[in-house]
Formats: structure tokens, C-alpha cells, sequence
DNA sequence: TAGCAGGAAAATC
DNA sequence: GATTTTCCTGCT
């Protein structure tokens, strides 16, 4: 799909009957009211200004797997490293579409990137991350993971669900809390989840001490890396809550590029 | 629970 | 050109 905005209207071209106005809609969150969300979120000043300097920044609903399969490769990596992880995947086990005159491959299927090998998977400059991602995709290709059932949860059970244990083993290996609010803010609805990255838990420090306790800022200081425990994370994600409110994803949202700058 | 490994590439020095 | 950092999780 190609889009294009011109004022206030959006410009789609696309191969596909698949993405016709309805999905557009949902995909970029046409129908919700984005004043309304950035009056809820600007509760401060910091925020309040990545709003003005960032306005129609949007959320998108983006499909579950796909989402989540990104974000398994995130780990450790930057942005540009990302893009080039998820095009290798794309390329190698994708189905080869046409659009434009151009050829290129759609994302590939739990089921083609389960039957991968590791080492092919490595191939793609995927690193460790490689059996992640087989054992992820073979997850959700033998229907361990329901992302309908997750998007009807509310936002702590939805968690729990992508975290969880089958017998003694993660259902999804390489998916911990920050992974696991990512693919709940982007595909399933969880507009309260807040993920905490390097960048979030930097603004956070310098913006929002009041967020962090005495300890914790002692700890953090302490090590100076800015790593967090899995229960400074959930402190620090439950205080954000709180704070931020029902739309506390897009707060993290705006936040994020504003600490990124405008170099994106 | 703090500390480290994990792989490769980008960012920084 | 070498070193540090990188939208992190799992193991010890």
C-alpha cells in the first residue's frame, strides 16, 4: 500500500482487496478521537510539550504476529538494525506480491517461520534472537497464543497470557514485559499498556523522578545503565499508569520521539 | 537479585 | 579503527 496525506485527506493506492477503506480505518485509528486522547495524556508539562512539537504522531493497530515477531527481533538493537532484521525475514520467507511494478515479499506466516531452520534464520543477521523467533512463531502457528482472546482481556490477564508458562516452558521464549506491552499497545488494544525501553526509562529518570522511588532511583543510579529488574519495571510501568491514565500508551508514544528527537 | 551472555550492526569516540 | 551502545530476555 502506498499512502499519501494531503490536508486532512489520506491517500491510499494498493493491490489488495484486502486493505480497503475499513482497514485503513483500523490500522491507522481514523475513527478515534486524537484530541480527545492527547487532552487525556497532557497532564504535565514535558508531555504536553511532545504533543504540540509531535501532533497527529498516531498509534497504529498493527496484526498481532506481526507485531510481535518484530519486536522479538528489538531486543539489543537499534531502529536501522530492526528495519533490516524484519526486510532479511521478509525477504527470505516471505510470499513474493507485486505492487506498483515493484516486487516484494509480504511478511511471512507463523508456519513458514516455525518450519525455518535456526541457522537459516541466523542468516538473515538475526543473531541469538533466531530461536526466538522459530520457538515464537511455532507458538502461535499451533494456536498456543489466541490474540482475539487476548485483546478481550483486560490489560493485566492480556499481560499474563503473553507471559505465561505451559508446562514449566514459556509459551512465548525472548518475550518478556517490555515485548509483551508493546504487542498489547500495538495489536491488542491496550491503550493503558506503557513499554519501557532505554530511551522511555531515560525520560522517565529526568522528567518523572517523582514516578520512581527513593530506591529505586538508588539502584538505577547504583548501576548507571538504566537496566531494570522485572519488578523495577513493573513499578515504574504501574506508577506511568496511573499517572497517564486510560491512554497511557500514547503518552509513552509522544514521549518516545521527543527523547528521540526529530531525527526519525 | 545482580550480573552476565547472547551476535551483529550502528553510533560514538 | 577501536570501543561503546543498541526500542531485552534468560540464566546463573
Amino acid at each position: 500500500m502506498r499512502v499519501e496525506q494531503e490536508g486532512d485527506l489520506l491517500r491510499c493506492a494498493t493491490s489488495s482487496d484486502l486493505a480497503d477503506s475499513v482497514f485503513v480505518k483500523r490500522y491507522f485509528r481514523l475513527d478515534e478521537n486524537l484530541n480527545h486522547i492527547l487532552a487525556s495524556i497532557s497532564r504535565n508539562r514535558i508531555v504536553a510539550s511532545a504533543v504540540q512539537r509531535y501532533y497527529g504522531l498516531r498509534l497504529v493497530s498493527q496484526d498481532p504476529w506481526e507485531c510481535l515477531a518484530s519486536f522479538v527481533l528489538a531486543a539489543n538493537a537499534n531502529i536501522p538494525r530492526i528495519t533490516k532484521m524484519v526486510s532479511a525475514v521478509c525477504d527470505r520467507y516471505g510470499l513474493e506480491s507485486k505492487f506498483e511494478g515493484e516486487a516484494f515479499r509480504t511478511f511471512p506466516t507463523p508456519d513458514a517461520l516455525a518450519s525455518a531452520s535456526t541457522v537459516d534464520l541466523r542468516r538473515c543477521g538475526l543473531g541469538y534472537r533466531a530461536p526466538f523467533l522459530k520457538l515464537v512463531a511455532a507458538s502461535v502457528a499451533e494456536g498456543r497464543v489466541d490474540f482475539a482472546h487476548v485483546a478481550s482481556l483486560p490489560y493485566n490477564e492480556a499481560r499474563e497470557e503473553l507471559l505465561r508458562d505451559l508446562s514449566g516452558e514459556k509459551v512465548l521464549p525472548g518475550v518478556g514485559p517490555k515485548v509483551a506491552d508493546c504487542v498489547l499497545l500495538y495489536s491488542c488494544g491496550k491503550d493503558e499498556a506503557f513499554p519501557i525501553d532505554v530511551w522511555i526509562a531515560r525520560v522517565l529518570v529526568k522528567y518523572y523522578p517523582r514516578l520512581l522511588d527513593y530506591r529505586m532511583k538508588l539502584r538505577l543510579a547504583r548501576n548507571g545503565k538504566l537496566k531494570l529488574s522485572p519488578r523495577d519495571y513493573a513499578e515504574i510501568s504501574n506508577s506511568a499508569r496511573r499517572h497517564f491514565g486510560t491512554y497511557a500508551g500514547y503518552a509513552q508514544q509522544y514521549l518516545f520521539m521527543a527523547a528521540r528527537g526529530a531525527e526519525i
